[in-house]
DNA sequence: CTAAAACTTAAAGTCAGCTTTAAGTCAAGC
DNA sequence: GCTTGACTTAAAGCTGACTTTAAGTTTTAG
């Protein structure tokens, strides 16, 4: 496969791949008269990666966890540590977001004669803290 | 009030009290010896700034809305407008996030013997494609 | 009066995750 | 053999919200 096709399989653009190895989170391909080749596997290894990016892995993070990874090998440690964390930090954003939806729906529904005025009347210094107090 | 302390009191940097001022969004205050003196007003300003950052307006935005808001004004459509589409934007991000945490947790509670092998035995490839549909 | 702290400016740097550009090489179809 | 499209590289550019830097000015404390 050539890096275009294992692209668009990817739905990625080509340039991505290669910033992907230049990362180190892809091996260097074989190549035919300085042109890369890759096996299908290639296409499992950057969906894996894509996967995890869209679970809001950093790259370093995913290459961290993908260092460990073997063929078959079961999911260790690492990786659940990594993994548990990022749950607790999808679980602050979405508490998060729960209070910014909260706040958004008062600003909406309010009857106030300004913003300013309704900024104060709902309080929103104090839920500004818990706001801000964000993930990350 | 000097720069130093508004920004102390709204807990920013100077830079950022400046950088606003550049990007029209604080109006470029009285001078005394070519150094900037803000009224107490300007903390408020400043304040309804980070608060609409905070909700998620990006400062092109907070400009937009804060064009047209006049003292004691009431609180326009325009405004409205805005806040609507901010809400269905901070609900579309809480509804991929809990997809998220649902695939995470997914994960972290699988016996399955290897990453690839869990990620395919939990029909990502599905799930992959509702969590990549997130908003922005 | 002096030294230090706070201020001024424009321009460049930071972060992530790529994309774009420039200038060139390789492969495929006719 | 020639054209077109896909590929190669390193380096620069992009977004957003600032921060940092460099070099100079003003204010304040002692």
């Amino acid at each position: 496969m050539r890096i275009g096709e294992l692209a668009q399989r990817a739905c990625l653009n080509a340039s991505a791949i290669r910033y992907y190895e230049k990362l180190g989170l892809l091996a260097p391909p074989h190549r035919s008269g300085g042109q890369r080749r890759y096996s299908p596997d290639a296409l499992d290894r950057v969906l894996l990666i894509r996967f995890a990016g869209e679970m809001g892995f950093s790259l370093p993070e995913i290459k961290l966890f993908l260092s460990g990874l073997r063929e078959n090998a079961p999911v260790g440690p690492r990786w659940k540590k990594l993994a548990a964390r990022k749950l607790s930090q999808v679980e602050a954003g979405i508490a998060r977001s729960l209070r910014l939806k909260t706040l958004l729906q008062g600003l909406l529904c309010c009857r106030c004669a300004s913003l300013k005025q309704c900024v104060t009347a709902l309080g929103l210094s104090e839920n500004l803290r818990l706001v801000a107090a964000g993930p990350r």
